[in-house]
DNA sequence: TGGCAAAAAGTTAACGTTATCATACCCTCC
DNA sequence: GGAGGGTATGATAACGTTAACTTTTTGCCA
């Protein structure tokens, strides 16, 4: 009816009839009826995102991210928390397509039983949907847009900075090695030594099954304590991520091993409180709300490339790898004054 | 048609038939469509969820508790975050309705203007809506369940166990005291000194114009430089938010002030942080999750109170408040023992 | 004034479900 | 063998919107 246009296309309606309609919706207290629309439409204007753990400050950042861009270009967000379970997250794609979402980003769990949900995004590339995978990239999946963090860049200038310290054994605490983010982590601390014609001691190689923030801290905590009590302990920690340098610090704080007189340190992720720390912790940056953002553009240029012939168009893949900084803290440097390390 | 009860309602369809079916929608990859469902039934198993800021833990860790409960009774969360903007919480609002949610968890943001989604507010309830009002309840709605925290209390306790130590200026860090919360934690300050038969300053209080994070910080850093410019400077602070909180440790580090012997400190909020500073905070602890938890619990009821009869039935309104806990560490007790200073 | 094009408004059907009612089928029992 | 009662399935309409087409109105010019 002439109200749908009047709503949706004022201009091409005449402006008496116009007032009149506005006037008697508000009135009635008329409200579109957002199903009713997206099931003649076939449109939503939802995008569905999904990440790991929202409890870890790090996904909250990328959402805020892909919030600003999405939001404001007129998208909801419909946000699902697959708690590193491939099973949960299958689950959020299947009610997210039940939605008629208009496109999705996603950040695959670590503990994806790798056929499931990897052939789930096949299908969905198959089928055209806008897609845009972020932070992790599991190596089943071909052909798809993504943007990532280039971590092994990021351990690698963790590690060239700990050896400039004059560290010959640093501990590594890396997290789940099955995610490509984890290997590429040790693929960058093995990278700094070999630079330097450093053997790899496997010993001060510590893995976790799962990246979850909880397991992480536990992690952190055990595995450092288990450094400490080693004949030649390492004299500095790499942790690659915020949750394992929580548990990290509190171990040693409860060894009262002097930081970074006895242990340097270095974590992953910038932190609100970072900065508070006694000595303040160095830290590699994650470009997180930067990440967000792209993929939220990414997406949007996606969304935006309206199928004229009601056939998807064949899209090109596209990626992005974000480089994290360096910003060097009292933990990590003996007795010198702290600064930003520029990128090379 | 026989496929839709064949889904929804198994036990009522042949065996053979309903497996026919079950082979057939496998194969032909079928998936309900959800807006269909949601446009014929009227209800979409989605509850909408909106908070002021997600970039503060706090905010996340109650959403933590909502998800908790209302995923696993098969609703889905449409989370949208207000920054603090009547304006946008009044949109959002407007769009969940839109997209028929089976109910409501707001947070109200203390930038609303005051009449607009306060009314938005009463009309929900009027219209039968489930709603349930989280942490913060605006002195304009009646009638409307809630869970909040009892902050008066957690202030109280905070002013006390200060006050035990031995502390008679305390510097008090509000946040916006136009929001109860805020005012609410003034008060129980002034519970406690009253108790002792102190006088108050007023310079001794300040307030924020709104609880946004990065402003919460700036505040937290801003007054506390000029606390210490003072001639006769607070020996103890109290902080209302763990936000306010980091700037205002900000500033003691600046200017190298001891904790606790010069400047004592308790903040509201634990963090995970918290007991990795040096000394370690001493916080009153908020019950996000419980908080989350509860609201979510409480809302079920009304959703899963059917209306048998089509009309909305008169529900009784339910309040749930929070107690804090004090839990004390040693950035507010002087010496290595926490050991209480008598009173005068 | 008639004719014609453009603008505005109206009509119809369809999106994919499910509520409701109608039908077909199968058994049991007198 | 037919009435009765259950169970299983089928048919129809409706939820509120919009795409596509049709009709009406308006405006303009010859």
């Amino acid at each position: 009816m002439t109200v749908s246009r009047a709503l949706n296309r004022p201009e091409i309606v005449a402006d008496d009839t116009r007032h009149k309609i506005l006037e008697v919706c508000e009135r009635l207290n008329y409200r579109p009826n957002a199903n009713a629309r997206s099931l003649r439409t076939n449109t939503s204007h939802q995008v569905g995102v999904i990440i790991p753990d929202w409890r870890n400050a790090f996904w909250i950042d990328v959402v805020s991210g892909i919030e600003a861009v999405l939001t404001g270009a007129g998208f909801q967000l419909l946000i699902a928390n697959s708690n590193e379970q491939g099973r949960r997250e299958d689950l959020q794609i299947e009610a997210m397509l039940s939605q008629s979402v208009d496109g999705l980003l996603i950040a695959p769990s670590d503990g994806a039983p790798s056929g499931d949900s990897l052939s789930r995004i096949d299908e969905l590339l198959a089928a055209g949907m806008p897609l845009v995978i972020i932070d992790r990239l599991p190596a089943g999946i071909a052909n798809v847009s993504c943007v990532t963090i280039d971590n092994e860049s990021g351990a690698y200038k963790a590690t060239r900075h700990l050896l400039d310290g004059g560290h010959r054994r640093i501990g590594l605490l890396a997290g789940n090695i099955n995610l490509d983010t984890g290997q590429q982590r040790v693929d960058g601390y093995l990278r700094g030594l070999k630079e330097r014609g450093l053997a790899v001691d496997e010993q001060l190689i510590r893995t976790a099954e799962t990246n979850a923030a909880l397991v992480g801290r536990e992690v952190g905590y055990s595995s450092t304590l288990e450094f400490l009590d080693m004949d030649n302990a390492p004299t500095a920690l790499l942790c690659t991520s915020n949750t394992i340098a929580i548990g990290a610090i509190a171990a040693l704080q409860e060894r009262r091993v002097q930081i970074p007189e006895e242990m340097a340190i270095v974590s992953f992720g910038d932190m609100e409180w970072t900065t508070l720390l006694s000595p303040p912790l160095t830290v590699i940056t994650q470009p997180t709300i930067e990440m967000g953002r792209q993929a939220g553009l990414m997406l949007l240029e996606y969304l935006e490339d309206v199928p004229e012939d009601g056939h998807k168009r064949h899209r090109k893949q596209r990626r992005i790898v974000l480089e994290p900084q360096l910003i060097v803290r009292a933990s990590s440097v003996r007795g010198a004054a702290a600064k930003t390390i520029p990128d090379d």
